[in-house]
DNA sequence: GTAAACCTTCCACTTCGATGGAAGGTCAAG
DNA sequence: CTTGACCTTCCATCGAAGTGGAAGGTTTAC
């Protein structure tokens, strides 16, 4: 399977798969004698992998990482399991932070809707809740 | 409060404060006679605002237009429910990927823990889950 | 046997969201 | 009245994750 059909099945173009092959995310190809990058099917499944990676919010840094460790094959595993339960702790936290957020708009949205016109005294009152929500997490938005 | 105040209350850095206000999402604040930028308190809910829709997915341009239209008091609101609608639409599309990928990550701890070294065959299991995750969205993956 | 489609490398450029640093002005303490 | 912290603007640079395009080789289809 040639980069053009790898690109087509998975849905991440040649360029792109050819810039994580670069960042090392993906083994060098074997090439056909032309020199033409040539895919087994099971590469479709790590892009898509590192698709569902990205997704989480994990950099391709970390992705690398992810992929590096279980590549090696080594038997116990532990540093793939501490690593993905470092992963998983990560996307639980931007799992918590989206639903803050996504209850924050539910409200923008909830007092956008059933606003009388006359309540937009100069500055529309959607922007300064009176439940102003605690600011204890400023600090922590990292990333 | 000038903005070495604002951005220790806020935690988020002066350069940043400085960098939002050049990219139209703060107001020109007042100066003082000497020409420092000297803020109200209330300043401090507009930034944690920006953080947490930043945390929600939403680029700078789009906090920007919800703040802007915001800004405008205008009665109705009509255009601002429009946006925030559209806006707690792809909060829910990336609370859903995240939750997948989630799913997906402890599924792949859950394979590293009652992994028995000797299934290690070469390829460590984690990397092709037998239950090869249906590829059908991997085109919708833009972003 | 030639045109179109596809592949190669390499290098430059883009966007987003900041950051760094220079050069200089201001303010409060000792 | 000087030292240091803090502020100003402006301009360059960064890192992440690509994207574009040139220059050239290969394969396929007619």
């Amino acid at each position: 399977m040639r980069i053009g059909e790898l690109a087509a099945q998975s849905g991440v173009t040649a360029k792109t798969i050819r810039f994580w092959e670069a960042e090392g995310l993906l083994a060098d190809p074997v090439r056909t004698p032309s020199g033409y990058r040539d895919y087994h099917p099971d590469v479709i499944d790590r892009l898509s992998f590192i698709r569902h990676a990205q997704t989480a919010g994990l950099t391709l840094a970390e992705i690398r990482q992810v992929l590096a460790i279980s590549d090696t094959g080594e038997p116990p595993c532990g540093h793939v399991t501490d690593l993905i339960h470092q992963h998983l702790t990560d996307v639980d936290e931007r799992i918590r932070e989206l639903t803050e957020t996504r209850s924050l708009l539910d409200r923008l949205a909830q007092r956008a809707a059933d606003q009388d016109p006359a309540d937009c005294d100069g500055y529309c009152a959607i922007l300064q809740p009176p439940d102003s929500p605690q600011r204890s997490d400023a600090a922590a938005i990292r990333r």
